[in-house]
DNA sequence: CGAACAATTGAATCCTTTCAAAGGGAGTGG
DNA sequence: CCACTCCCTTTGAAAGGATTCAATTGTTCG
């Protein structure tokens, strides 16, 4: 929670044949460009960010030599930009199997699950409590029937245990969103979320992060 | 951060053909269980968690339906719970790509991916600054030489965004490991970790985390 | 040598945790 | 059917830790 999208948009390397070099604190893709290919570290090292609504920066992920990254279904939902110089083996994304062992295949059991699990990380993008429990609200929401009724299955302590908060905080926070009028209790685990975009804007996310692929 | 290994070990349900059930709080695997199966969720709701070396417990994920959980490569790195009364369809784990689309690869690029983004929610595990910037710095010496000689290739930003603190308290943080004789610092960005199992012990966790595997 | 940037450090503030206790359902047994 | 217990949740007050604000030092580079 410091830099405030220091070189965005400046100038990528083109690549040359299968491997590209790219110069210290260049951006490799942004987030919303058309995901063509995966790559995979050769030399130095790389970071995957994410920029939050508020201007803070999420790092998600440093690569190192033989490390793999930008394995996204269609559009990047990262910005990937190199630490060192770095030497870059690039990955056509395709959908075959039939072309080569390293295709990449959607419908992998690991690939559907690689989403799961950045989905996880995306909470911890959150500072404070509030922040993150909101996110978490709006994550379940998401999954829950389009009406905003929500009902939580999991306890307090399983919730403070996910977002790495106790559950004396998770049970304030919750009170506080309450009182705000950002979500309506019918319980201790039946929730409603009124507005979803306004959760999410309590979160610090802009309500449809701009997904932007220009 | 609040439970302490609720109900481990307590019976799991026998699964009878590819479809299981499970009931409410039990134990669907174990954290160093052989990894023969990876899981489809039918109905119901999963969690995985992953138990500290202090006894704090970190939630990794819920899975709702449609998702999919324990894609390990050998043991299982996490423990499987059913939230509610849970609904499974079973996957036996294979390398061989030749017996229906839903084997596993390990070769994937995805599943290797899969494996770097669990490492940084490890991160997220370690609650204190301390913890944290400790079990960072253990990652970073894990990646570099026997020696113990770690170039950080990254700035005090860039480590701070990844986890989730302010330049401040990792510059704090990193002059604390220091005046603890954790670490030696040849200059802001060379860092010698003479005892990792020591620095392991400061980040919270367990030298050698005891994967058993009965 | 000055400018710009990275890193460190101090002091005050704010937030989360910890410690402590009380309220509220669900289930059991008398 | 009610009293009792257990567990989950909520809430208050004090303590601890990270952030914010502010300033200094150190490095690199033109």
């Amino acid at each position: 929670m410091e830099t405030l999208n220091p070189d965005r948009g400046i100038g990528r390397q083109s690549p040359r044949g299968d491997a590209s070099t790219v110069a210290e604190g260049m951006t490799i893709y942004l987030t919303g460009d058309e995901a063509a290919y995966w790559f995979e570290v050769k030399q130095g090292i790389v970071r995957t960010c994410r920029f939050l609504a508020d201007g803070h920066r999420q790092l998600t992920g440093f690569f190192h030599p033989g490390e793999l990254f930008g394995l996204d279904e269609e559009y990047y939902t990262e910005t990937a930009e190199a630490v060192t110089r770095v030497v870059l083996r690039r990955h056509r994304r395709t959908r075959c199997k039939g072309s080569g062992h390293l295709a990449l295949d959607v419908d992998d059991p690991a690939h559907r699950a690689l989403g799961f699990a950045r989905r996880s990380l995306f909470l911890f993008g959150h500072k404070t409590a509030l922040a993150r429990v909101a996110a978490f609200l709006v994550q379940m929401a998401e999954l829950a029937e389009a009406d905003g009724e929500v009902e939580l299955a999991m306890s307090r302590a399983d919730i403070a245990d996910h977002l790495g908060l106790t559950i004396h905080t998770v049970s304030r926070t919750i009170a506080e969103l309450h009182r705000k009028g950002l979500i309506r209790l019918d319980g201790p685990r039946s929730i409603r979320v009124p507005d979803q975009d306004a959760l999410m804007r309590a979160a610090g996310d802009a309500p449809v992060p701009a997904m932007i692929h220009a």
